[in-house]
DNA sequence: AGCTCATTTATTGTTGACAATAAATGAGTG
DNA sequence: CACTCATTTATTGTCAACAATAAATGAGCT
């Protein structure tokens, strides 16, 4: 079902709920409860994965069309990925998806070494034995991954399913709201425009190793400094990839920026 | 202009943009260009200084009738009020303003701990020297203040402005935002419930001069732990006040929860 | 009396129409 | 031809009515 005027077609998310092969997706559809949650979810999806580009603004009367509902839940919607900052908005001039420049990267990843360093600490202190074990576990099996399929990292949620055990597990719910609701959906976008972009897999494997050997000894210092380490070795090679390609990534950024805008 | 089925009397908002004494008030609401926008803020304040009380359910027919809106735009303040955490909200059954607990007040402090610990870092390395002159300027009227009163902790905005600078000179935006629009109106509200809890005005002279100093020597590392420790000693001097005074503060917490609610 | 289930009532969720605003267009003037 | 200003058009903001849901009530039963 494609909407001709649309760069993108999106699938209308009445449907979208109902045939979720996927399991994840019918976790969170059972969630959403109301029209304005499922229109949510999935204009943040389709934000996150780029079906609407970075930095177009969100026609409200199409978007409704589009996802089959009127524009009281979606403007709702719109609101809570303000809240998130997948979306700037202007009064009287609209909404529109954020565009990840280099400095707002920097600055994510600056929230986020704090954030998630406080969590690890926290989770070296809070953990329970069974928490430490399955992340052990999960450990592992990165590692057995990163053995038998030559170095390579493993794609789907792999260091996701890490730090989210950890956020998960440290106890302070505003802490871990904030960085699962909020901050992780723009690293995902973020991830998504450049997936091309990976490597550091070994490299994270070892600081993996190390933060868990910190929470295991309930050293909630050292888990700290060696999360802060790792999320700040991460910006680095991020700077450093968004300096190198500027000229490529401009073009990421800017997409449709010169889309057709009748107004 | 009361409601006499209402607890606390609610000035419409329209009004109250008008007559607008304040100073702070009548800036922000030239940037309130939309009736959600003054809504939101009028929403927030009556939150934010008990005028609607700790728990209470937030009924929208009638809030809106208070406000002289119609239900939609109450909404969109809810909808925002929730993103920055001063409102709960369960589908289908409505919003609440928060209760304070012991438990996320500690959660609200080890968070905010670490993103201001980040600012002061940020800003020992990104601030003007003017920026930095100006602070220097505010902590000696708060000194003066001190000396003059008698020990007199300033109230109004006294900490806040110190801190508000600080945050504001990191050049991180994400990050002062999410201090400035989120947390700070949290912590704003818990203020005003205990405004009897003051004391630690000394001390925090001290910490105060010590962040300054370091900010002044561009000593990035040393500005993050002396605020961090600034944070951690508040957040320790409250959780002692909580502990004591645990049976008085519950009356605080759950004040209003048997509010006749007829549904 | 205490419990269960249908009924009523209050409240939230959703919609489409209307008002207000700002961008786009085009006529008129230097 | 460029520029200003009025006019049109598209889009956002607001509203009031309606639908859907859940809580409150009360009848009937054990």
């Amino acid at each position: 079902m494609h909407y001709h005027f649309c760069f993108h077609p999106i699938i209308p998310i009445n449907n979208m709920a109902q045939h979720s092969s996927d399991k994840v997706k019918s976790i969170e559809s059972l969630q959403d409860r109301t029209l304005s949650d499922k229109t949510t979810t999935a204009l943040r999806e389709a934000i996150v994965n780029g079906t609407i580009t970075a930095g177009e603004k969100l026609n409200e009367p199409r978007l409704a069309e589009q996802f089959n509902v009127s524009r009281g839940p979606l403007r709702e919607a719109i609101r809570r990925l303000v809240a998130m900052r997948l979306v700037t908005y202007v009064p009287h001039q609209g909404a529109s998806v954020v565009t990840l420049d280099a400095k707002s990267i920097i600055e994510l990843y600056e929230v986020r070494e704090v954030l998630e360093g406080k969590a690890a600490s926290l989770a070296a202190q809070n953990m329970s034995d069974e928490e430490i074990s399955k992340l052990r576990e999960l450990l592992d099996i990165h590692r057995q991954h990163y053995e038998s399929n030559n170095g390579e990292y493993m794609q789907q949620g792999g260091d996701f399913d890490f730090h989210y055990l950890i956020i998960k597990g440290c106890g302070n719910d505003m802490l871990s709201n904030q960085l699962l609701n909020e901050l992780y959906h723009i690293i995902r976008m973020f991830r998504f425009q450049t997936s091309r972009f990976k490597s550091r897999s070994n490299r994270a494997l070892i600081e993996h190793e190390q933060l868990i050997y910190a929470i295991e000894q309930r050293d909630s210092e050292m888990a700290e400094m060696v999360m802060r380490r790792h999320i700040s070795r991460a910006k680095k090679s991020i700077k450093d990839y968004l300096d190198t390609n500027a000229q490529e990534n401009q073009a990421i950024e800017t997409k449709d920026k010169t889309v057709p805008n009748n107004r």
